[in-house]
DNA sequence: ACCCAGGACTGAT
DNA sequence: ATCAGTCATGGG
């Protein structure tokens, strides 16, 4: 039986701005593959899709896939002038921000993005990738195009057994994963009422997760919720706040950071921190920078505010 | 061999 | 409330 191809759909980018690579490889999604051709095969809302740029046109191809759809992932709708110009007059935020301007926070589905964020700890992003892509081959429900598996449902994933998670190379998040299905699939937290909440209160829901700390909330409330002021603190951006904003003192801890982000880069801080991210993890001159910058002066007052206001 | 990775949980202070 | 130990696994 033949299928009618589906149609291309096609978004300017002129007024918007994107950078599809730097998103796609900004370390918020972990289920895409880049083509030598420089097209991404990807999933947007469960859906196989192909997605690629030209300049400023956005194009993508996949069956069931609609413009909205696809706006909605890649976050167009957002007001990004609005959203640079609450960031403060900060010079380094600014050279992250320059370094990559058109990364974008995604809108991407609340449980895949919970599961990828549960396998993230202790693991490099191209392991969570493979972790993505495991869990999809063993107990995902294969589709159309073969060799191509949905992302497994929470009810999938808590029929499994926690030796075919460790299968999959999950290590100890294997029962992170698992009891985490159980308490989804039981309602014990329905990740679709945590769409409407309160970002504070949709923070505590998730924390009641196994495996989901603040970290891994900040980071689903981020790139799924599209809760721009989230502000995942992890190893590398706990080590260039540290550097940039507290001279690189070890005795400040996590708790002041958080705070100190959560004043300081305003009510779009997530995206200030994937900004920062991105440019630590891809600009080897940042690393240099920084290391200047913590070099500088060790504090001496420890109850004193170092980062500028 | 050694250190690190988009951390969270547990039990002892 | 804070804090060190521990948890698998693969890359560099």
């Amino acid at each position: 039986m033949t299928r009618a191809a589906p149609p291309q759909i096609s978004l300017s980018l002129a007024r918007h701005g994107l950078d599809l690579d730097a998103t796609l490889t900004s370390g918020q999604s972990f289920c895409w593959n880049r083509h030598a051709d420089g097209r991404w095969r990807g999933w947007i809302d469960g859906r196989p899709c192909l997605v690629w740029q030209h300049g400023e046109v956005l194009r993508a191809v996949g069956s069931e896939l609609t413009h909205e759809a696809v706006a909605r992932y890649f976050g167009l709708d957002l007001p990004m002038r609005d959203i640079f110009a609450s960031f403060p007059a900060d010079p380094w935020l600014e050279r992250a921000r320059d370094f990559a301007p058109g990364l974008r926070i995604l809108r991407q589905d609340p449980w895949e993005t919970l599961c990828n964020f549960i396998c993230s700890s202790l693991k490099q992003i191209v392991q969570i990738a493979q972790i993505n892509a495991s869990l999809r081959r063993a107990l995902g429900e294969p589709l159309d195009p073969p060799n191509l598996y949905a992302f497994p449902t929470a009810p999938r994933l808590a029929r499994a057994t926690e030796a075919q998670l460790r299968e999959c190379r999950l290590g100890f998040r294997a029962r992170h994963l698992f009891v985490a299905a159980r308490q989804v699939i039981q309602g014990e937290v329905s990740l679709e009422k945590i769409e409407t909440m309160p970002t504070e209160e949709a923070r505590e829901t998730l924390l009641r997760l196994q495996g989901v700390g603040e970290k891994v909330a900040n980071c689903v409330l981020l790139f799924a919720y599209g809760r721009l002021e989230a502000f995942p603190i992890d190893v590398w951006v706990e080590r260039v706040l540290r550097q940039l904003y507290f001279k690189g003192s070890k005795r400040v801890k996590l708790a002041r950071m958080a705070d100190f982000s959560r004043t300081h880069f305003g009510p779009y801080g997530g995206y200030a921190q994937q900004f920062l991210f991105h440019w630590v993890r891809k600009d080897p001159r940042a690393l240099v920078l920084a290391n200047a910058a913590a070099a500088k002066k060790p504090v001496e007052k420890p109850g004193e505010v170092e980062g500028q206001a």
